[in-house]
Order: structure tokens, then C-alpha cells, then sequence
DNA sequence: TTGCCTATTGAAAACGGTTACAATTTGGTG
DNA sequence: CACCAAATTGTAACCGTTTTCAATAGGCAA
């Protein structure tokens, strides 16, 4: 069944060395072994088995990324960020969902244990810091859109507190002293960063932290539904909502439409991500840009550099972030941007 | 720098054999010797090399599975039920991405070709049939979501055309006479047969088909605004309008809604796919679920029993659909159905 | 003709595991 | 004590490539 470079060989009256030079484009090949071989091979429909090349060159050339889950849209552009740098050098990127589970994230990254893979980039770690910092020392590893609070790891994310910083000082620019936050359960760096960013904001404002304007819950829409809920209930309503993410932004904003608040002017809201769906829902959500693509493609040109020349490079770089303006912080005029 | 099975073996004073019994948890090995493998294989943190054992089993026990883009949010419960069935049975499923692209899908097919992978699904399948169905006769290939219109081909998919005729129907039902499609541009069998299911059920209800009533765009929400745009500026407006996707639906809502149309009275909206967002966007939209879970779990349990028993099974499975009623239909009262 | 250089070729050794088979040890029995 | 079966172990072949190295052939100058 199997047809094999040896097959190949014997249909074409030549060595297996030929028939893989012909095949790796090597010189040193005359041009009627080639056109042999080449005829042999599509005369049997050989195509070589990587597990023997891979096994022999002890390279795959193949990067797995593991997300959380497919739910996520603003993945999408990571990973297409991340398949045109890896294309651009002949890798392939392969996806791997670890349902936010922490001895799933380490059974994948088994595949670069055990050389499946070459390296891995994880886009939503759940392993604690020590273990990936370990990791990242015996393997090619890197982490994207997170950071990971220590050193010797390739880490490509943007300034989440910055962000935060700077959505949560835009309401309070728009004279909002009473500003709500919606965050999640899940303590990721990047939800920590962001809750810092806008605790940083309302002190640098000299506004008190109120804990009773934080809700948290989870990643989804659900939870934002519940947070503007648990606010609209509140003795004292807050002015302005600002959510970690956009999926959580767009449940809250769809309850706060059920309940008749004027949205952009009563209260505003603000995302984060820049999600596609970020500016079909009506009103259209303000929200972070972090430039998920440029992300994507970064951290795989670092990681494929990290393969070919092992004095690793161990930084975290933080990319530039973008607030989009649009209907829910009452900026309607710019409602065309994306 | 890379420990191997030899290392192990001489740190555990047996031979490799005994060593790869013991990893493989054969019985026929002295609990001494298991202890001593045991302990030299935590001492010198060995991680056996997949491309090795793969190449001498012929097996990677993995599953590649063949998306468009991580963009289609309803391709996570396909994905789950995928990763759940795989699972099972010690597979694993991995993801890439085709971006629609012929060619990089037929790359993306070499890994199956090469073995570096057992099995592939095709969740989009943008390669001619007649290339699929002969791929199919010579490697472990099914294709879920999208009939394929042949035979000799696994083949999970649900009923399109029948659930788009139930769609239209149900708005026919609602009195709507002049129903609006908007569909892609790109001919998926999944369009056609949607579109298919839409002309039937005017036809069984002596309707009769208007060519100016049919928008073709691609896949996106802005395709959908677009659509609506055009129905909004003819002389005649249709009463509802049909989506071939909820992502494209929402696109066209948010477009009415802008436009101060009454959504659910003066203008009914079906989708299609049943994605998250379908039921944040106010007004809900109402839509057909297709049973993505399931038919991932079913593509994946029977491809698993086509690479075990290889008398394969070639048939074509249509799963149930469900249609589910909304506020874009009028359907207020089932709105917090999901 | 001889010698030397270059281009082409093939044999065989890797790569890191698994496993058939043979060899050895162990234990029990007559 | 001799013998046999069963349990444990090791040797070596094998999976399908790539690649080193040596061998061969061909061309050209002396």
C-alpha cells in the first residue's frame, strides 16, 4: 500500500541518495536521473513520509499554538499574524485548544516535548509562571497576548495596564467619576493588568476605588449581562461601564438596551480587543485595540530566530494599543472607524 | 543536550527494550526494573521522542482538522466535540487554517499525505469534489458541515436545504410573501443548498422566485449590511429576509436597526448557525442550530473506527437541526431560549 | 597515454524509538 | 538433582528518510 522512497528507487533505476536529492532539490544531480524520478514518483503518487525526514533532520517545521478555544474572534487575527510570519520561512502553524485546562495546556505542550513540534506559543497560559519559565529554558516556548511576570521568557503582548489606564482616563475625561468594572474570576495577567490600569486611572484622578463598582464573572457575554445587571440594581448606578473584554462589553450593553438606558449619554461603555462584532453591535463599543496581528506575527518571527540561532531571545515586548472611539462613549462621528 | 531512550537505559542499567516497556507499561517487566526506569527517566527529565515511535508504529494518533478561520465562531462546538470524541480514544485533534485557499488546503492535506498526521477532516472544503472523493479513497478523510455531492466520502453534515426550507417557511408562515436572501458569493455546497431550500419553499407556496431579491456577498457581517442596504433601496421592500449565516444576519439587523426599522414587525430577520452572538445582539436573532457538538463528535468517532477497521465507512450522515425563534421574528415570548 | 579534477552516484550509517526473537534467569516439579 | 515452563531480559532488525563518504565515470591538459 504504502509506496516509499525505495519504490521509487527501484521504478526509477536509481539510489534512494538520488531519489532524495532529486527530491530536496539538491545540485550534484544529473538531469536524466531527475526527469526519472520525477516520473517514477508520479507514476506511483509517492509522497515522502515526514516522520522519517523529521526524525532524520530532528526538525519539524512546525509551531503549535495553544489557545483556550476557538470562542475567542480576536484570536483569529494572532493566529493569522502567526501563520503568515511562519509561512514567510516554510513553517507551519498548527492550533491546539486547552479548554482553559492547565494538565491539558501541558499534555499539548507534550508535542514539543516529544518533538512533534518545534516550539510552542501559548496565547492564554494557565500553567503557573514557574513551571513556563522552566519550560521556556529547555524548550523553544513564548507566550502571546499575556505577560508573564518573569524573566527568560519570549513574551510578545501589549501594556495592558496602559490600556486600561488609558480607556478608563477617556470616561473619566468625559466627566465620568463613577466608573464600573467589569472583570473576570480568572486571574490572568492580562485581567490583573487591566484592573490595575484602571485602578491607576481613578487615583491618578483622585477618585476612590469603590469595590462595590467591581463585578466579576467570566470570559463570556453571560457575565456581562449579569454584571450590568448586579450595577443597574445598585443603590447608586455607575455612569460609565468598562469591561476587560468585548464579548463581556457586548452582554452588558445588550442588558443595558433591554432596560431602556441610553447608552452614550446616561451610561458609557468601554471594551476591550476590538473584536469584529465590536462594531456591528448597536450602539457601536468604544474599545482597546491591541493589534492582535502584528502580535501574532511578531512572536513567531522571535521564536522562529530563537530556533535557528539558540542564543535565545528572552524579552517581553509590548506592541502599541489603540483606543477606538465609536457610539457607546458617545462618539458617534467616529463610528466609521474600525 | 536531547537525552534519548539509550541515556536512560544506561542510567537505568537494562537495555533500551526494557526501557520502552516500561514507558509503554508492558507487563513482562521485574518491578525492580520499573522502578529503575522510573527513576532515571525523572533524574534525567526524558521525554521520548514522538518522531521516533511514530515512524516505527505508523501511527501519530493525531487528527487534523481543516478550518477556514478561527473566525466562524461556530466552529468551536464543532471543534469541542471533535477534541471530546478524539479524546476518547487517545487521539488528539489538531486545527489549521486554509483562509479558503485551494492550494494552501491541499498543504495542509501533505501532513496527511506525509503521515505526519492519521486522519484529516475538512470543515470547508474549498477543493473540487471530484480531488476530495479521490483523496478519500486513499487516505482516512471525512468532511463535516458541508455536504459533499458524491459518493465513497464520510460525511457529517445536517439537512440544508431542508433546514432553510424550514426557515422560509416558518416566515411564510408569518404571513411574509416577499422574502429577502441574502447568500455568498462563494459557492459552498452548504450556500447552494440553502439557497435551494429557500426557492422550494416559496415554490410549495406558489411564491413566486424574484432574482432583485437575492443579495450574494462573502461571509462577513459587513456583507450583510451591504445586503441590507440594497433591500432597503429597491422599490419595493421585502418584509423579511433570510441569511445564509447569523454573522451575516446581525451585519444586515444592525444596518436596519440604524435605519429605524421595526425588526420583528415591519421586517423579520432568520439566520443561520446559532452562534453566541446571535442572541446578544438586540433584538435577538432567531436561527437554525445546526448540532455542531454533535457532528464533530460523530465525524471524529467514525473516522477513528475508518483508520482501526478500514472496510471504511463512506456514508453521509445528516443530523437534526433545530429552528430557534427569537425576537427578529417577532418571537419575543421564546427569546430566552437559547 | 597518463594524471588530475570535477560531477555524479550508491552503500551504509545515522535519527530514536518498538518489537520479534532468542537468551537467560527463575521457580516449581518429579 | 535434573528438567521444563514461565518470566524477564537483551540483541538486533526495522520504520523511511537524509547525508557522509568513498567510488566511479567523464573531461581535459600535459
Amino acid at each position: 500500500m504504502n509506496v516509499t522512497i525505495k519504490d521509487v528507487a527501484r521504478e526509477a533505476n536509481v539510489s534512494v541518495a538520488t531519489v532524495s536529492r532529486v527530491l530536496n532539490e539538491k545540485k550534484n544531480v544529473s538531469a536524466e536521473s531527475a526527469e526519472a524520478v520525477k516520473r517514477a514518483v508520479e507514476k506511483l503518487g509517492y509522497s515522502p513520509n515526514f516522520l522519517g525526514r523529521d526524525l532524520r533532520k530532528s526538525e519539524t517545521k512546525r509551531i503549535l499554538a495553544i489557545i483556550a478555544s476557538t470562542e475567542q474572534t480576536f484570536y483569529n487575527d494572532v493566529l493569522r499574524g502567526m501563520q503568515d510570519a511562519a509561512s514567510a520561512q516554510g513553517y507551519d502553524v498548527l492550533i491546539a485548544t486547552s479548554a482553559n485546562d492547565p494538565e491539558r495546556e501541558m499534555h499539548l505542550l507534550g508535542m514539543m516535548f516529544s518533538r512533534a513540534v518545534d516550539a510552542a506559543v501559548l496565547l492564554a497560559p494557565k500553567l503557573d509562571t514557574e513551571t513556563i519559565v522552566d519550560l521556556a529554558s529547555r524548550y523553544k516556548l513564548a507566550v502571546c497576548l499575556e505577560r508573564v511576570d518573569a524573566q527568560g521568557l519570549l513574551c510578545v503582548t501589549i501594556n495592558n495596564e496602559r490600556a486600561a489606564f488609558d480607556a478608563t482616563s477617556y470616561l473619566i475625561g468625559k466627566g465620568r467619576h463613577r466608573i464600573g468594572l467589569i472583570t473576570t474570576k480568572i486571574r490572568s495577567q492580562s485581567s490583573i493588568d487591566r484592573e490595575n490600569g484602571y485602578r491607576k486611572a481613578l487615583r491618578a484622578n483622585n477618585i476612590p476605588f469603590l469595590p462595590e463598582l467591581v463585578y466579576a464573572g467570566d470570559y463570556d457575554a453571560e457575565s456581562g449581562t449579569k454584571g450590568c445587571d448586579y450595577f443597574l440594581n445598585l443603590p447608586r448606578r455607575p455612569d460609565a461601564v468598562f469591561s476587560i473584554s468585548d464579548t463581556i462589553s457586548i452582554g452588558a450593553m445588550a442588558h443595558a438596551v433591554q432596560n431602556n438606558i441610553l447608552i452614550g449619554t446616561e451610561m458609557l461603555f468601554f471594551g476591550f480587543d476590538n473584536i469584529g462584532y465590536s462594531h456591528m453591535f448597536i450602539p457601536k463599543l468604544s474599545t482597546v485595540d491591541q493589534s492582535c496581528y502584528l502580535q501574532g506575527k511578531t512572536v513567531v518571527e522571535k521564536l522562529i530566530s530563537n530556533i535557528k540561532n539558540d542564543k535565545p531571545d528572552t524579552g517581553t515586548y509590548m506592541l502599541p494599543h489603540t483606543l477606538i472611539l465609536r457610539e457607546s462613549t458617545g462618539d458617534a462621528a467616529a463610528a466609521n472607524r474600525r
